[in-house]
Formats: structure tokens, sequence, C-alpha cells
DNA sequence: TTGAAAGCGCTAACAC
DNA sequence: GTGTTAGCGCTTTCAA
């Protein structure tokens, strides 16, 4: 079996509370803290953590539940988060709900039973109503990505300028005279999908003109999603001059398709896509894209739970973040004359 | 504060040890059973994991290190094992080691420290040095993917049969007439590089011929890697007529450089991929593919750690699964007639 | 079948 | 600064 604070005490001499204050980062006598660690190492004494739960209530765990584990903001948002949190010695249980509701629930009632201190989601649910649980049990929350007004003042959230993001891109497509700009988005009903096709209808009002309808694709935010969306926007009688794509995989997915039906970009069609500028670097050199800081992003989440985890204390401690994102000009797209 | 077993048994009038016995699966009185229902429900009832742990030093949480979180293969095992997983009320904490040894071995200590019941790793440390604390800890491994030849018997595995999967398509191809065929790998002294290479070898054997040595690159597993090293491929005075490609990321970034290229498939050039057919689906609708059986992978290496951790008894219990993959015939390739 | 009681290994009063 | 002690909430003998 494994050594116990006990052993430590016998062979030391030393009283339970003594090494267990050092153990907690207290002071105690140089003497003794060699004794201790002498003590540690010999028996290769490693604190039982179930024990210390159990005390103190804390499990050193935190939940996260996303909506698919197969797309690369999401991953690269958890690699990020569970790098910070694994230094503040937090384990994180991730929990993929396949974009389902139900199975979100219960991935949520599950990571409460298991006692977590901290629950991030990236939320499927869009009436928050899975969260209840974690609510319930005291539990504070970070959504990622995507806020949810039912649960303002009770969560913290970490999302990205969405409007501002698209108004920029679209805007700066508008500037440059195309005025059938085709918008590929996410799965309608889901928080950025909203933000995003809103920032791209107020650059459209900011140039005191409509968009046809049409120009509107919900996907969603798969790479088949999108290279199926191109195709649609293709074969539309009116093609559009440029087009938006609004996540990673979907620009993957339209691009392969641009690629298929032999569209030269920027020269046939302009394209504006969406993260992960350097995977692209090599493959598309030129693309103009918004690039959410995807990083940032898990980074931000990460402390701002263990922020909630600290401050037991205090009231109304909840935050909601907006990072903002950046247009990153490539050569992808081309500035069309307009007929004077 | 949460209802705990004294609170149900004050309700009820029971003793501990029978309310404790019913929650465990054991048989009472159905009128107490009753009661205790009853109890629970009113109270909200939640046994205390932390208790039951220290109890019976089981965390029912299983670690998970692997070495890149960003690649499909990998979060696609995942998900399925998690699945599988959680369904036995075990939590999965998952560690992303970048592919750096440091990275991994501190992986595995913190999750020992966790006292996670069991350890699934994906190795990046060719020598398996990283899993010493558990093995010494006894805590249980599956490794998968990669199976490491110092830890045979010490460890369960499920694999792939890479070897044959690299026959197959290499010797289809050859039958098909060609003989210059590229090889895109991953990185060299990965297990399963080693494996898909022997393979391509071996069907070289068959045929009573070598392969030029410029046809096989070396590469990372990364669409980057992929596009890279088909470009490079594609630059050789002596063009390969027919190229494999080991992984996902790295056929879509092939796929990417032969488009880039003007290339086409399987005029000017024939294709094998690997995995992921349905992604391609709508994409490449015809392309020759290795299909790994992603799920059933998943499901093995959490059927095989759920035993391993319920037959706590026994001695040698480790066993080795060789899955095997499947050759999808697409339209990406063509029969070279060879000059009479 | 049921109940009393003894811990699992740790933390945190509290008294010294 | 140190030691004694009383639990945290559960499981599990053991006796009834």
């Amino acid at each position: 079996m494994a050594a116990t604070m006990k052993d430590i005490a016998r062979v030391t001499g030393l009283g339970l509370a003594t090494i267990s204050k050092y153990l907690n980062g207290g002071t105690v006598r140089p003497k003794n803290k060699k004794l201790i660690e002498n003590a540690v190492r010999d028996l290769r004494f490693v604190p039982n953590e179930f024990a210390r739960s159990l005390k103190t209530s804390q499990s050193r765990t935190v939940g996260v539940v996303i909506p698919e584990l197969g797309n690369q903001f999401i991953t690269s948002i958890i690699t990020s988060m569970e790098d910070i949190l694994r230094k503040h010695d937090y384990a994180v249980i991730v929990c993929d709900c396949r974009t389902d509701a139900k199975r979100e629930k219960d991935a949520v009632t599950f990571l409460v039973h298991k006692r977590v201190d901290g629950l991030i989601s990236m939320p499927t649910d869009t009436t928050g109503a899975h969260l209840q649980p974690a609510l319930d049990a005291g539990i504070p929350i970070v959504l990622v990505d995507r806020m949810l007004k039912s649960l303002n003042g009770l969560v913290s959230a970490v999302v990205v300028d969405n409007v501002d993001a698209a108004e920029k891109a679209t805007r700066f497509l508008l500037q440059s005279g195309h005025d059938e700009i085709g918008l590929i988005l996410g799965n309608e009903g889901i928080y950025t999908t909203q933000k995003r096709r809103e920032g791209y209808l107020n650059a459209y009002a900011e140039f005191h003109c409509k968009p046809r309808e049409e120009l509107i694709r919900f996907s969603d935010y798969t790479m088949d999603g999108g290279y199926a969306a191109m195709k649609a926007l293709l074969a539309q009688k009116t093609q559009p001059t440029a087009v938006f794509v609004t996540n990673f995989e979907m620009t993957l997915g339209a691009m392969l398709a641009l690629n298929e039906a032999q569209l030269k970009v920027p020269d046939q069609i302009s394209f504006i896509g969406f993260d992960k500028l350097d995977l692209f670097g090599a493959v598309f050199p030129n693309l103009t894209l918004v690039k959410q800081p995807q990083n940032a992003i898990g980074e931000c989440v990460a402390k701002q739970l263990l922020r909630l985890l600290t401050d037991a204390s205090s009231g109304p401690l909840h935050q909601i973040i907006t990072l903002s994102t950046q247009l990153n000009e490539g050569s992808s797209t081309r500035i069309i004359q307009k007929p004077q």
C-alpha cells in the first residue's frame, strides 16, 4: 500500500497537523521541513486525493461539455485551456455531446455527480436548461463561444465579437465593389450563426442595400456542409461575386468546391474564410481570413474559471468577456469596378 | 448542503448499512426499498463520490494521454471511447501532450496522482518509459494505435494491421501496373509509420522489385505535411504514377497539392488515401481509401479497459488486439498498360 | 435482512 | 510552530 501521512508522522515523530500544514504550504521549522521532505521522498508519499476531496469538498477537476470533438476550433480551445488548468492542478473531464441536447444534459448531470469544481460549456441547448443541475449545485460555469441570454448574470462567458467580425469581412467586400456576397453560416439558431448573420446584414445596411435572401446559406459548420453550401451558391443563376464563409471546416469545404468548379480565386470569385491561417499557410497561401484568437479564448476561459474557483467570496462576479477578431488580408479578394 | 446517507437513515428510520446495501444493488425488504426510494427522491440524495472513492480506492475515472487533440483519427477514437466509458459511469480525463515526451510523462504522473483507475495511451515516447509510474501503481494500461515492444505483456493494446493495410494498397497499385508509387508516411520512428512502410516494401518484394528511395517521404501526419510531401514528390524529375498517403490529414493536404498542380486523378496520377471516407464523400466522391475502423478501435479500447478494470483477479490478462482495415475501392486509380 | 461501529486518509479547529 | 482530535460520507465486517 501507498504511504499515508500517518507513516510520515511515525517516521518523523511529528504530528499530523504539522505535516498537513507543510504539505499545504504552511510554515514549519526548517529542521522539520527537512525531516518531512526526506520522509516523503523515502516513502514515496503522495497525498490521497480522495481523502483530501472528502474533507475539502473539492475535486480539483473541471468538466467541459462540447458539441463536437472533431472540430478544430473546439479542440484548439480545449488544448490551450487544459494546459493552463492542469498547471493549476485541475484535471479536465471532456464530454462530447454530439450536438445533442439530451446527451448534453446527461453530461452535465454526470459531471455534477462527479462533483467537478467548475463547468465549461459550449452549449448546444440554446435555452441553457441543461445547466440547471450545475446552477443548483452552485458550480461556477463559464460559457464558451456562445452566450445564452437566459443565463445572464448567472454564468461567465467568453465569446468573440462575432457581429464585428462579420461586419468587417462583409464591409471589406462591399467596399471592394461586391454587392452579391454569398454568406455561408452554421446551424440556424446557434448564437454565432445569428451574430455573424447580423454583422453581415449590418454591413449591407451601412451601404444602404440589402442582400438577396438566396445569398445566405445556413449550413452546419462541417466541411461537407461548407462544400454543399458553396455548390448551392454556385448553382444559382446569379452567382455571387464573393463569398464569406464563417468557420474553418466550411472554409475548407467551400474552397474544395471552388477548386472543383475550376473557379479561380480571386479572379473569378472573391473569398473570405475563417480561422486557422497557419494551417492554410502552405495550401492556400493568400487567403483573406477572419481570425479568431483561439489560444486566447482557451486561456481566457481557463483564467475566468480559475478566478471563479478562487474568489469563493464576493457577489456577482460573473463576467462576459468579448475578444476581438482580426481580418487578415490576403489576396483572395479583388476589387470590382462599378459601372459609372 | 446536500443530503447524505445519514439523512436518509434519519428519515426512513433505517440503518446506514441497509441503505448502502440498497444503493449498491443489494436486496432489501420491499417496504424498505420504497422507503429509501422515496427519501432519496425527496432529499435529492446523490452519493458523495469522494467518500465512496476514499473507501473503495476507486475513482471511476480513466485517463487518456494522446499526442494531439487536433487530429481526426484521435478525436474520433476518443469520442467513441468516451461514449462507452461514460455509460459505465467512468469519467474520462483527457491530456494532450502535443507529441512531447516531457509533457507526456508529466501527464501520466498527474493522472496517477489523480488516482485514475485505468490509463489509455497513444504513446509519443517510443520507449514507454512515461508509463512507469502507472505500471508501478498497478494501474491497468491500454495502448492505442501504437504498440511498444518494451511493454509486451505489461499492457493491453489495440492496433490495426498496418502492415496488411499498406500491403493491400500498394499491391493494388502494383497490380494495376504502377511501379513508381509514391509513399507519404508519418513521423519516422513512430510505430504506424514503420509498419506502413514495411507493408509497402513487402508488396514491392512480392513483385520482385524495389521502390526508389526518393519515393518514400516521411512527413508528420498533418495536412501541411501531406501537402509539402506531395509537392516534393511532384518536384522530382521522375514523377510517381501513383501515390499512397497514410493518414487522413495528409490525404487532404496531398489532394490539395494535386488540385493545385492541376493533376487529374486518376488520369494523370493514381491516388490512394486514408481514413474517413464519409467526410470525403461529397468532396472527392471516388477516392480509393484505406479505411480504419475508427469507431471499433474506440469501442475496443474502452471494452478492453473495462475488462481489465473488472477482472481484478487472474494473471496475465493482457491482450493485443489487431483490427483489420479495409481497402475501399473508388475510382482514383487507373490501370497502366505495360509495354509488351 | 438489518444495524452498530470501525475506519478509509486527510484537514482544520483548538489548545498548548 | 506543533500536536490532539474530531469529523468529511461512505462501505463493510460482524453480530443480532
